[in-house]
DNA sequence: ATTTCATAATGACATATATCAATATATTTT
DNA sequence: AAAATATATTGATATATGTCATTATGAAAT
């Protein structure tokens, strides 16, 4: 049995660089099989590294299931936490036909099964399927302009704000629902919001003191999004 | 007489999501011709704004000479400089064959002539020509790692660090030498380090204390590059 | 059940950095 | 040359945020 690559509903907004599993949709099914025949899964539990920043990229990497952290590791400092992964999310990498090195890790957060198909094999399709080459930079450019509003958000807001995206976007992209329970640790929720984790952890307090949100250990659950959106909006 | 658009010597490593004119090069006699026949220059004088954020990605520009600064513009907040583009940079931007609308403006520091290319052409050489589409992959890819670089030196550093970044990349990647003078004005290295000018004057008063640096106006001389080096690094 | 370990939470304090107001210096305009 | 304007500099102060030490909590191991 062959199983299907991606579907039409699975087309995702999130991508480490490389994109969403819509890139596999203008394959031919000569092509679809040629992913068939080579590709091969990996179960990684919680905490495993998928991919180590500064290894080689050999293979592209879609998620089976599973949730995983794309980090960006900066020897001395603290990890900037750039996103989270999950089915239908491909992982290309921006060393893609260049240095084919990784520039992130990604690092499963639950038990995730991910699919490795040889990048060759990959450069291929861009190289004989222009229109794979246009849904490629298409979503390389998605990549771009969400990486921009990180920047943003990184860069101009408080800690507040920064925090408030952080759970908008857990909430939104993530967990697509207004009351979540998470893997992540705090320090985790601190990587993502540039923040120390007893920062977050005050920050947090103050939310719940104010009724915007409500927080016990992993689970939480988001009750003023209007409010929430208002301090993103202002910093 | 056809200009040439880009030499060998041009390939830059600069370059706003676009890329450097390296793309040019592997388009046949017909594509460029093609190009010629369409481009057109525009003249702009220091201050004026060559590309709107929100407005429509018409054209892919090249700059024929001259500097300008690409701003991420974010209403309530001070702009971010991401970077400064100059001949043979190639400004494509991160809307391209998405929704055709730039992320970023592009404002000239200097007068400086632009080319105007109808984004159509270019995309057409996408579909054409694949060793184009994997150059433009590539040079996509580029501009994902320095943005990442740049997430770090904002995110992870303090402004010692962050302003260590800027005057290096000023002296390396802008100006080529280690004494330059430049039209950026202390906001502008403010917003490219991610601090207020008043802690730009600061930072740089010690600096210059310190004999890493001399300054007189617009004027910079890095004295002590392995210092500055240190302090980059360290954060 | 008890110990061990990782993570979370809190408080006191230090420090980095922004803000605001004032003044100085250039640069442009009249 | 004088006035007007933009930019640069400085100092005093406020604030946001990090650091460090301590305790609490919960999960895993014995």
């Amino acid at each position: 049995m062959i199983t299907k690559i991606a579907q039409e509903s699975d087309i995702s907004n999130n991508n480490y660089c490389g994109t969403g599993p819509g890139i596999f949709q203008t394959l031919d099914k000569e092509q679809v099989q040629l992913v068939h025949t080579s590709r091969f899964e990996v179960d990684f539990k919680a905490g495993e590294t998928i991919i180590k920043q500064g290894s080689a990229l050999t293979h592209v990497i879609y998620l089976v299931n599973g949730k995983a952290k794309v980090l960006l590791e900066d020897s001395s400092n603290q990890d900037i936490l750039l996103q989270i992964l999950q089915q239908p999310d491909v992982i290309i990498g921006p060393g893609f036909n260049k240095d084919f090195r990784h520039y992130c890790s990604v690092v499963a957060i639950e038990d995730t099964k991910a699919c490795f198909v040889d990048v060759n094999i990959f450069k291929n399709f861009v190289e004989t399927n222009s229109q794979f080459a246009l849904d490629l930079i298409v979503l390389l450019n998605s990549g771009y302009i969400k990486l921009y509003d990180k920047l943003k958000s990184l860069t101009n807001k408080h800690m507040n704000g920064r925090l408030a995206d952080t759970l908008l976007y857990l909430s939104d992209d993530i967990y697509k629902n207004l009351e979540f329970e998470t893997t992540l640790s705090r320090l985790d929720i601190a990587n993502m919001s540039s923040m120390t984790k007893e920062s977050v952890i005050r920050t947090l307090k103050n939310f719940k003191e104010d009724g915007i949100i409500d927080t016990q250990g992993d689970s939480f659950r988001i009750l003023k999004k209007d409010v929430l959106l208002d301090i993103s909006k202002k910093g």
